[in-house]
DNA sequence: TCTATTTGATAATTCATACTTATTGATTAT
DNA sequence: ATAATCAATAAGTATGAATTATCAAATAGA
């Protein structure tokens, strides 16, 4: 009767909840139904509150069932990478950084940083991935990723960000594009074409830059395509299906029958940040800081 | 050989890493220390790391159990708070109440209930958001929304309402009508005036009670304008574009230059109520309601 | 050098309980 | 009506965490 709560519990917890389906949880978790039924309404009991409302032909979690969720989810990614930590102390390796990035930081801080922190930190292991800027801040808040480059005005409580690097938009034209760079005087030239630009999802700060550009020009972009990949925009560009405006840096990397306008003379700047979170309990990533934050 | 990490481990690991001495961290644990020898010794294997060095009459911790301990403590800390908060969240001391209500309800209950339930509850959050009737019922019954105040006469199967206040109606005039307070006796003295009213689809009970004001008194009105806005309706009535009967409290937080005059002697009132799931989930509204339905 | 004492690790055994299979009762779909 | 699907319950099994008993190694005191 006077059971302790333990991870097993936990584990299986998750898997109702986000399966909602006793059955299907069961099967993900390689368990009978009834040992899952049966744990899950320990847990309850020991918890002293019901987590999932089972009425007929469904289940649904409770208030104190989706904050336990969310709470679960965290403390499970905060084990894995307290287990590698462990690992990798005992091994007498230094630590590992998870990173993630906006595919447009490719171009120009994260490369850098990646070779500095190498540099004075040798027994730093990073794991990179390109993820959105929303992937990221959850991902950060889940505790699933240390650092993250983003595109953000705004960033939730308890994360922390600095800029890094500012950079011109520059105008995206196809290859042979009457407009040139002699000629360019201003964005309301290319007023009348069709636009091709990131996500408003992927990037918000980045989709508000580029109206407010045309706005100051006296007009509202026709936007007839949206991408999350560069690749994709350049290549729509490409083939004169529109164009296009980008933060400057990104025009290296790729190999494209475009060319590239940069906007000096505009107040817009693209502004990417760094961000973590402030009690982040990663040694690695305290370290990793240090170093950035002094660049 | 292919355990899993469970709480126990890290239990029982702190208490060896605060005593530094197995027996005494076995009796601290109510086990024996054999038990905690083998426990310690399989997590080691688990984690594929070593935790404590047992050199000839002493044990420490390595540098990965000196990271370890940090991070247990944390995580059987975070833990106890997320234990506690469920249970808060389970018993409804904390959590949310999302409620709805129309405008005009704003002038009498709802401001007193926030600050009697802030008062009773403080950990309970409160959104809320300004609806017309049906917005309301449709959002109950969709678990959008947990209590709504509204002026209706029936609410559909499955939903409950209690009646929180009854307020006369009053008659709106622009400020300088000839009409006067002293002179006032029945309702069929502005028989002839147009009628400005809310829309019938913002509130059929409120309609309904109005064209019966007027049949008691043996005519039926002219409307000439229909709103959901009170501010509207006051404006309309100071311009001279008709009179107006409202619910005699949202004479309160308007400026308008329109004079009001009370009409108790009539039968009818504005009746405003509660209305709720019978069935809703949220632990924080029947904490609510267990106070509301006492006052 | 010999005990006596203390330490943590083994070995053998016991016992709690997480899990299994089999079944039920309730609900929905055909 | 019949079949299918769901979670909950019941009874039995088996895994493994605990126990007791013991050991080997180290220290300290005579």
């Amino acid at each position: 009767m006077n059971y302790q709560i333990e991870l097993r519990h936990f584990i299986y917890f998750l898997a109702v909840a986000e399966e909602l389906h006793y059955r299907k949880a069961a099967e993900k978790l390689f368990i009978s139904q009834p040992g899952l039924s049966t744990q899950i309404k320990q847990m309850e009991e020991i918890l002293g509150t019901q987590l999932f409302v089972r009425d007929k032909k469904k289940v649904q979690l409770t208030p104190a069932g989706a904050y336990l969720k969310k709470e679960v989810e965290f403390i499970l990614n905060h084990l894995d990478q307290t287990k590698k930590q462990v690992k990798l102390i005992g091994s007498g390796q230094m630590g590992e950084v998870r990173i993630g990035f906006l595919g447009s930081a490719m171009q120009s801080v994260v490369p850098d940083l990646l070779l500095q922190l190498k540099e004075k930190f040798p027994g730093v292991h990073t794991t990179l991935e390109e993820l959105s800027n929303r992937s990221q801040i959850n991902a950060i808040l889940a505790d699933r990723l240390d650092l993250g480059f983003v595109r953000l005005a705004r960033v939730p409580k308890g994360l922390e960000v600095k800029s890094v690097f500012e950079d011109t938009f520059s105008l995206v034209l196809p290859a042979g594009h009457v407009l040139d760079e002699r000629d360019f005087k201003h964005i309301g030239q290319v007023a009348n074409e069709d636009f091709i630009l990131f996500s408003q999802d992927y990037s918000p700060m980045y989709y508000d830059t580029v109206l407010s550009i045309c706005e100051d020009s006296g007009f509202v972009p026709n936007v007839s395509h949206k991408s999350v990949h560069a690749q994709t925009i350049f290549k729509l560009v490409e083939n004169k299906l529109g164009i296009a405006i980008v933060p400057t840096t990104l025009q290296h990397g790729f190999q494209m029958k475009v060319k590239f306008i940069e906007m000096k003379n505009i107040k817009q700047r693209a502004v990417l940040s760094m961000v973590w979170k402030s009690d982040n309990r990663n040694p690695a990533l305290q370290n990793c800081m240090d170093l950035l934050l002094k660049l």
